[in-house]
DNA sequence: TTCCTTGCAAACAGTTTGCATTTGT
DNA sequence: ACAAATGCAAACTGTTTGCAAGGAA
């Protein structure tokens, strides 16, 4: 179960050491910051936030992280949009989508894996086709949009 | 229950004209080509094959009729990979997606709404968000892709 | 020292836009 | 005739690549 942002970090970058990469100040700036960020980030929000501290970051430096954290199970992508969304979540879960103002939020579930009733529904449906997993994604109107004061007004 | 798919090509070419849009005789051709077309085209995908018939045709107006049946609820769009796929399917249905060969293939399902224990959950999950429909991408391998003769040999 | 990483810039893929011209209706 | 649609090319967004220079181990 993961729970704290801090601490996933850490273990985000141990398990990178231990798979034999570098922890060179980037990455390490770029782990710290999105294990802790459950708002599904773009590699361009990432990068936006730590062009502050690193100046001159690239891209390609955010990108190639992120894709090797994913390479290596620490990270999860979602493809909501037009862009490609991070998740440092890496328990199984669904995605809640929020219709209006696109917020993405984790929805724990027990397991991925296909149910037996979907495995013989499939079956019918699509002969031979093997079920690994079964993604949801749950789209709706979230609890802020969903808040009457639209003008931040009174 | 969508099934012959020459036949949703004239309903979606008198669709279109009841909703007061031209029937060109390239959105002849795109509609009479995709509603036939099960394997949830890009808009590539299209435009390469028309092509042949239309050598003057632009690639805005294969993404201009696409959305344009997509906006008329007579398409709808899947994400999956980099490019935007259409699908003439306007019944619910659900993905299978073969992750080895990226083959797309629609599911039925009765509804997308969510069931009463799905609202359930996602209350106590994620209080506030009102869920209005359900997508489920089942990932796993067709039956192309698990037959054994890899090689066309013998 | 040795590779892995970085930064940069250019290349790419997919999609959208503006505008003059053409064309259904 | 008139509004809508087309073709074209350029702009855009998001992502990837190639390569020289830099830095962790």
């Amino acid at each position: 179960m993961q729970t704290d942002g801090a601490a996933r970090a850490e273990t985000m970058l141990r398990d990178l050491k231990e798979a034999g990469l570098k922890l060179t100040p980037q990455r390490i700036a770029i782990v710290r910051l999105f294990a802790q960020d459950r708002s599904h980030p773009t590699a361009q929000d990432l990068f936006e936030r730590l062009r502050h501290d690193f100046p001159s970051m690239s891209f390609a430096t955010v990108y190639n992280t992120l894709d090797t954290l994913a390479a290596a199970g620490l990270a999860g992508t979602v493809r909501l949009g037009n862009a490609a969304r991070f998740d440092p979540n890496t328990d199984a879960h669904h995605h809640a989508v929020c219709e209006e103002c696109g917020a993405v939020s984790d929805i724990a579930a027990s397991s991925l894996a296909p149910s037996p009733g979907t495995v013989r529904t499939l079956e019918k449906v699509a002969p031979g086709f093997a079920v690994k997993s079964v993604e949801r994604i749950y789209r709706g109107r979230c609890a802020d949009c969903a808040a009457p004061k639209k003008h931040p007004s009174a």
